[in-house]
RNA sequence: GCGAUCGUAGCUCAGCUGGUUAGAGCAUCGGUUUGUGGUACCGAGGGUCGGGGGUUCAAGUCCCCUCGAUCGCCCCA
């Protein structure tokens, strides 16, 4: 055993599994492009009253999930659990609000203290989306859309169910939460140890608890409908309407909460079955809170992000990157002579190889190992000629060319 | 934070109820006459059996601790 391990719930990938991560950022960027999202870059780190304030102090996340540290100048940094608070930092520090409505995306890793598991590390990487600035249900069926075609574009749709509900405006929830959190406290000794906890904590997390005792206690539990405002009810009415015309399969999930305190009205989760206990591939809803929570003005806002190495678990593997050709010289002579052909076909855009260790077997072994379709044999006869041997390797066939005409050869 | 299962060469694994120098396949390297791979054959290197402690005449094999992995709970993408 080596003395150097890994960070806990870190990864490090090699060829194909680095491949479909890479799949799933070029898709997302293709789609993204499609629908008018921008693309933004934001901090890796932030302060840590940035995630505190908006993610909600009660939550696991920021209670005990964030690394979080104090940086050499006395300031508390965070490394970002999520991206969505931090580009509504950036939203309103920069000064992006003359932009709005703003349509963003963006990708790369967050950072939590979890347990590992299937699906689940402590470094992940997500695609994010938002639309700041946009009240209207229109911009929920635009972020649903784009989830559903990067879905499809990723070849997984058929897998991936979109589950939606509502959660209500602040009056519907503040009501909801009460009748629920009545209804739960009447039926505490039936509940799980974990949902009585919830209970004080997270009440509407009771209502998609795995456990049998909970699910029975949820059947009769009071339902958002029940308290829906008329204009939340006419808000989900219109996002349902706009999901239809826009032919996005969905289902209806009453039961379907948001565990991060800024949710409002749409909440939403594109899950599969096939991922084992982290079937959520998509998930998010709107956040019309939450840059207030950062002391910005009152801003509606739609959000999702995606696990990428949960889609990355479910695509086909992308097709393997091999070189065209291979460069097999034989003698210093043809190396020397091999660097300036190498050169020449990598600048006509050619994915070229050299095969310089080991003699012409084990050159031509590796040439083959490495996928290339062709290997290109240089020795001293064939240089004096000004000829090289060109070797189709699936075929076995083999002629000779002149050097003047590889590309040309090799492209056809 | 909780639970279950697991931890033997670079990788995938075999090692039966504890018993002499721990094995295989793949990979790597070398060779089968020195310029022809993908398909053959021969050979080599590589493991203090995750780490520590204990039981025993004897432990990879049993017990305890610890670290790690996997899957689930929790949480969440």
């Amino acid at each position: 055993m080596t003395s150097v391990q890994p960070v806990r719930g870190t990864q490090s990938l090699l060829g194909e599994e680095a491949d479909r991560l890479a799949a799933i950022a070029t898709a997302f960027d293709r789609v993204r492009r499609i629908f008018g999202f921008k693309r933004v870059e934001v901090p890796t780190i932030e302060q840590t009253s940035v995630f505190a304030r908006t993610i909600g102090e009660t939550t696991d996340v920021v209670s005990k999930e964030m690394y979080s540290f104090e940086d050499r100048g006395g300031e508390s940094i965070t490394l970002r659990p999520e991206f969505t608070a931090g580009i509504c930092r950036a939203y309103l520090s920069e000064g992006w609000q003359q932009y709005a409505p703003l349509k963003l995306a963006a990708h790369g890793s967050a950072f939590r203290y979890e347990r590992p598991q299937k699906g689940r590390f402590r470094e992940f990487r997500q695609l994010d989306a938002e639309i700041i600035g946009a009240a209207e249900p229109q911009a929920d069926v635009e972020l649903l859309g784009l989830g559903y075609q990067l879905l499809r574009e990723l070849g997984i749709a058929d897998g991936v169910t979109l589950e939606l509900n509502t959660l209500g405006d602040p009056e519907t929830r503040d009501n909801w939460r009460r009748a629920l959190v009545d209804y739960f406290q009447a039926h505490r000794g039936e509940l799980s140890d974990d949902s009585n906890s919830r209970l004080e904590r997270n009440p509407l997390r009771i209502l998609d608890s795995k456990d049998h005792r909970d699910k029975a206690v949820c059947e009769n539990a009071p339902t958002v409908d029940d308290y829906l405002t008329a204009e939340a009810a006419d808000f989900f009415r219109a996002v349902t309407a706009g999901v239809d015309a826009a032919g996005v399969p969905w289902k209806r999930n009453p039961r379907l909460v948001r565990g991060l305190d800024y949710y409002r009205h749409t909440a939403f989760e594109f899950v599969t079955d096939r991922l084992g206990a982290q079937g959520t591939v998509i998930a998010g809803g709107r956040y019309d809170g939450l840059v207030e929570a950062l002391g910005g003005p009152h801003t509606p806002a739609v959000g999702w992000a995606a696990g990428v190495e949960r889609l990355a678990m479910m695509i086909e593997a992308p097709a393997p990157e091999a070189p065209s050709v291979a460069v097999v010289p034989l003698g210093e002579r043809a190396e020397a002579e091999a660097q300036k052909i190498v050169a020449g076909l990598r600048r006509e855009g050619i994915a070229t190889d050299m095969a310089y260790r080991g003699n012409l077997k084990k050159r031509l072994s590796r040439a083959n190992a490495a996928g290339a379709a062709y290997a290109l044999i240089i020795g001293d006869d064939e240089l004096d000629r000004g000829e090289a041997q060109l070797k189709d390797l699936a075929s076995g066939e083999q002629r000779s060319v002149s050097l003047d005409l590889l590309s040309e050869a090799i492209k056809q």
